[in-house]
DNA sequence: TTTTCAAATGAACGGGCGTTCAGTTAAATG
DNA sequence: CATTTAACTGAACGCCCGTTCATTTGAAAA
């Protein structure tokens, strides 16, 4: 049977990748199979390739999608100030876009491997963008004395994984809010920077 | 054919499981089949379950090895001082004694969610312990007045997050030796910790 | 009412998977 | 030299995989 009420491509579509997304982001990609998410989407597999052309590139678009979704977001938000102001304004956003994203997160970190080398080219190029903007601004700081760091390059990544490791332990309905999470972070940032007079 | 030259059970063994966490670590456990790593050791994928009960307990038993070699050697560091020197002591040890185990590291962080739950439960026990051991030096100085932490349990989470991402960026050839980065991870774990009159 | 066609079915394709096991090989033993 | 046996082979088991495609369905268009 086909069409059971109303036209279904313009739903199906996007409920194919919101599933994919979370069965890949639980068990991994190499783990899930088209089956599972056609099941999950109340489909037979053969249906899933009118939204899809094969398994790769939903990997691919899905992580694409989230980086695209990142960084024009960082954009929006036109951080500018002083160098400590924009390394907390950075913090708070990265922890406020990621806190409600933890799949796209978990799947964007964990699935780089089971790209292809030109999608992970592609992916690489995005996430390199969005470590450059961090960069900036920890050099900036370097420059006019405010922060005390031993190595740019590797501040930088440690900054990054320290950010990230964020959807690892956080609980949603823990602890700790939103908000609280923000200054515990901004505080992390600012300390690891060095941050000459902060308290 | 069997048995070529003398005994080999002793040799294929460690042989098996040296393949299986390169393989592992390359490709993640879903996507790496017994007749991979059957072949990387020159053997009919039969012949591995003379070593190994099956496919979850060769994980399991390669994440077990690695945790419990990680504590052992933590221990034998007998970490007195100062909770600064202890900070410094422990991320010294960590530097440098996860550097040269990339496999191990890499397998270890992302392989969690293919363990079965018993044995999820006891990989995150061991775990636990290692993370205990940064957070008692954490707790030390906050008491002592050395560290100025916002929140323990999300520092703790933090810096771990921080030192276990050095593996997905270090390269053995590239500008950094092994002290270099001890070096930076010192100042960055001290800064992190919020400690008072270091530098 | 009849026609159209987007959307989905369900069977089939070749292939790889983890695991088992009867049989073979050759080093070690007596 | 004859025997034993640890180590391994190679074929087979049932099962699931990604992907294709002729066919069916039923809402929308004419």
């Amino acid at each position: 049977m086909a069409r059971k009420q109303g036209s279904h491509s313009d739903i199906t579509g996007p409920k194919v990748r919101e599933a994919a997304l979370r069965l890949i982001a639980r068990d991994g990609f190499a783990a899930t199979s088209m089956r599972q998410i056609a099941g999950e989407v109340g489909v037979q597999a053969g249906a899933l390739y009118n939204y899809v052309s094969d398994k790769q590139s939903l990997l691919f678009e899905l992580m694409e999608a989230h980086m695209t979704e990142v960084l024009a977001a960082l954009e929006a938000e036109a951080i500018t100030g002083s160098p400590a102001e924009r390394l907390e304004a950075f913090t708070r956003f990265h922890v406020r876009f990621h806190l409600p994203r933890r799949d796209a997160i978990f799947v964007n970190y964990m699935e780089l491997r089971n790209l292809t080398p030109e999608n992970f080219a592609r992916i690489g190029a995005m996430r390199r963008t969005y470590e450059a903007a961090l960069e900036a601004i920890l050099r900036d700081g370097v420059a006019e004395g405010t922060f005390r760091i031993a190595d740019l390059r590797v501040t930088t990544f440690a900054m990054i994984a320290l950010l990230t490791g964020l959807t690892n332990w956080y609980d949603p309905g823990g602890r700790l809010s939103v908000a609280e999470v923000e200054d515990i972070y901004v505080d992390l940032m600012l300390n690891a920077a060095g941050a000459v007079a902060n308290g």
